[in-house]
DNA sequence: GGTGTGATCTAACCATTGGAAAGATAATCT
DNA sequence: AGATTATCTTTCCAATGGTTAGATCACACC
């Protein structure tokens, strides 16, 4: 009746299988549509099966956390060897959100993983050296990091959610090109930042 | 026996009753503790009381967000009528996040709520018009937006997250100045933006 | 004062979920 | 081959969101 490998009691390759799955559930509905069973059904298994992979949902979350942290270091690091690396290393943070939705969604959203998990807690530190572009920040670094990281975070999220103006356009690496400009070292540090009252709003 | 109110069959005031049952939940254990049962419960009706005055779940979280929206745009309103409205709003922005967090996260979580609704259209419309300070930006004031409304909402999000780092104190305000002065208008508009390629990272 | 009509709430039920436990099956080691 | 371990299923449980039928109450109207 069935031609193809058909269906053995074991997978071979399960973990992996069901890691995709959840990817692909989280990308079609959201985090919150991801269920161990939903999970397992499109693995062709019991939601006991993901359990014992994962221990619990918790752990299946917390697996596609730690993956989205490795591959969202891997995009930075090609970003960073390039000309205007600063740049582009933000213009990758929101491509990445974008075209990775799901692991974005997951890895910002600390409640439905465990965030102590070792993997995780690597991964994350790893990705944290290149967006602050040293693993000891000096007081600068550290200022400059969190408000380049913010803006991108912020316009990434923003965009997810559909709360940006859609007279920006539509194409989100060029809107983050666009309002990075408005990004830049303090002209006066220690001086009241904003000096144009009547620049915003008009 | 029971001195007080008792329990009456009805309850004269549910509906605010299970709304800030809702967003005491939220704020205790997050939007996916949320649970009619949960918020019916701590009301002291049963869950389908819950469901009578909000229709499902979805609306509950709805009207949650709604009430977010108008308490954002009324803070909003009273920071920009100050010196340094424009920085004041940035930080008035990241003060409601942390004040208000229960509220906060649901508003930037769609799939948790009925966006279409027509409250929440209006008071979400309101805000946005003072973030982008007016009605009917220019593709100036559209950038200058966006840009600065990325950054508060990003430092706002990844400081909720726990991931900025500690050393930048734990006054979310205080930060917010802080890297606010990396915002400013486009050195040279329609220039690469970023020329000084070894600022950052070191 | 009595009546009835609509609003508000409860009780009971159902399908789905995450998790735990016990057992079945297969791969691997000796 | 036999034993051991890893992998997966079946079965059960408590909790949840949602629906429906019915109970209780408030209030206008006469």
């Amino acid at each position: 009746m069935q031609s193809q490998p058909a269906r053995r009691y074991h997978h071979g390759d399960l973990r992996p299988a069901l890691l995709r799955a959840a990817v692909e559930v989280i990308g079609q509905s959201g985090p919150a549509a991801m269920s161990l069973r939903e999970v397992a059904r499109r693995a062709g298994v019991s939601h006991a099966a993901a359990a014992y992979h994962f221990g619990d949902k918790a752990g299946l979350m917390t697996a596609v956390a730690a993956q989205g942290y490795r591959m969202l270091t891997e995009e930075l690091r090609s970003a960073r060897d390039t000309r205007d690396g600063f740049l582009e290393m933000g213009v990758a943070y929101v491509r990445f959100a974008v075209s990775h939705r799901a692991h974005f969604e997951v890895m910002y959203r600390p409640e439905l993983y465990r965030r102590d998990d070792a993997e995780v807690r690597e991964a994350r530190a790893a990705a944290a050296v290149l967006l602050y572009g040293t693993a000891s920040p000096d007081a600068g670094q550290l200022a400059a990091g969190a408000a380049a990281w913010s803006l991108v975070h912020g316009l990434a999220t923003l965009w997810l959610n559909g709360n940006l103006p859609q007279q920006l356009g539509s194409d989100p690496e060029e809107i983050t090109r666009l309002v990075a400009r408005y990004l830049s070292t303090p002209v006066n540090p220690g001086a009241p930042a904003q000096r144009r009252r009547n620049s915003y709003p008009p």
